[in-house]
DNA sequence: GTAGCTTTGTGAAACATTTCACAATGCTAG
DNA sequence: CTAGCATTGTGAAATGTTTCACAAAGCTAC
């Protein structure tokens, strides 16, 4: 398959995320202007995104909610459930796994690891806390699709080559810093603190 | 100024991370390779990316690690520092706001509101949380200049409607939606079910 | 001072993404 | 069945971003 530029990927996201709104207030059909019109896009650019994948609007009519609901799910690959592990049950790992969003969309935490003892043991969100040094053990198990890496930055690299030998393909890393991952590994970091220095820099650039 | 692109601010900012720890191993000058090895780009990406805010290096030498740490913060807006409120001392709320590294890069957590009673003259990181009630009659003393915004998404665009209407023009904003604001005002969504669905299609799409 | 080496700064080329614009299609009404 | 209308799907054009490649500059050694 053609390569897709990541925008077009997220932007998909969001399409869904809009279709099951208009699905919800049982909302049958919608033109590519509509769905445009709700995520802040172009009606040509909503058609070029789907294009890539194929054809699913009836031309004078739009997009059947549903069906369009069904292709993105396809496409992003959302008809299966994913297997998730925690690795750093500290403030934000404990809200990730604590929030119900994450499972309705089929993101399913099934392990969860930390190093202070006074967490081992504990159940958050309904799994158990493991030692990180059972990782290894308990990941071969477990088999899980994506690591979400929430861990100080310190020991993020090391945990995260950890990960990789046990041949995770998907890594969401939270530590303030850049992982290095061979080529076949995909990382998606969230820096809070360049978010703000995005800010920042608008704040003091206004155009 | 001639229009900059977000990803090049966003590269910027990660420059002046690995400047940063550069300086602290007393490191004096580098080269745009070995800054761009640090951070996954390349040598030519690194130069063009600061030939747009001027001429920082020394032709067959490099850059000098401190002036180019110095012009970055002048370029990215960080030699003042910004006075942030939170919205919403939930989960993630209370997370942030007890992070050190934000203060630590100039961002002060000067205000934090929410609805839940329980919450409320409770402090967090060291301030105090106010009644959103209180919201406009305590920023148009505190005068913050960035909101972060962690409220549950049902409110989200309400509160963001109080915020702009306050003045305020840039938000970082956790709550799953699309917040509609006036084109002024800056707003940067991190939206985190979205990141892991960029990881399901790398792993359903593999290349 | 000059030769040799290194590295910057930057137009131009290559590549990527978005926008345009319109033929093709299917629906509705009469 | 036909006319009129709305909307898709998509090449082509426009715009934006990254990479290339090289002249210009400065340092070091002699
Ligand atoms: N809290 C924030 O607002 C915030 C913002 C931006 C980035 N971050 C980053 O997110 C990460 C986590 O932040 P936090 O606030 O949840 O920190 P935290 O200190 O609350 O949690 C970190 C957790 O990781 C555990 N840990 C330490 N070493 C480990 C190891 N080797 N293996 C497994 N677990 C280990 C600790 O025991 C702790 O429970 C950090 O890298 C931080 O820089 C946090
Ligand atoms: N926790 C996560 O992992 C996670 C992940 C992705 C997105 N989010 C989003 O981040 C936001 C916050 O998540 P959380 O886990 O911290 O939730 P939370 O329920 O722990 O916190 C939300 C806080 O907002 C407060 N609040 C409610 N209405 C308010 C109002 N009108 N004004 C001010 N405060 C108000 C609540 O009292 C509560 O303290 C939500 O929008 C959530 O969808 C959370």
């Amino acid at each position: 398959m053609r390569k897709i530029a990541d925008s077009t990927v997220r932007r998909l996201s969001l399409y869904l995320r809009f279709l099951e709104e208009f699905e919800g207030q049982g909302i049958e059909t919608i033109s590519s202007g509509a769905l445009a019109g709700r995520g802040g896009t172009t009606s040509a650019q909503v058609r070029k995104d789907l294009s890539f994948f194929g054809s699913f609007g009836k031309r004078g009519l739009g997009y059947s909610v549903p069906e369009l609901v069904q292709a993105l799910h396809q496409i992003l690959g959302l008809t299966r459930h994913y297997r998730v592990a925690l690795i750093g049950a500290g403030k934000i790992g404990s809200a990730l796994v604590e929030n119900r969003g994450f499972r309705r969309r089929g993101f399913d935490f099934v392990a969860i690891f930390d190093r202070d003892p006074a967490k081992i043991g504990r159940a958050l969100g309904g799994v158990q806390v493991e030692d990180v040094a059972q990782l290894e053990a308990s990941l071969t198990r477990t088999h899980a699709d994506i690591a979400v890496l929430v861990t100080p930055p310190e020991v993020a690299q090391s945990v995260a080559d950890r990960l990789v030998h046990l041949g995770i393909k998907s890594i969401l890393n939270f530590a303030p810093l850049q992982l290095v991952v061979p080529a076949n590994v995909t990382v998606k970091t969230v820096n809070l603190a360049l978010e703000l220095e995005a800010l920042a820099y608008h704040l003091a650039n206004p155009n």
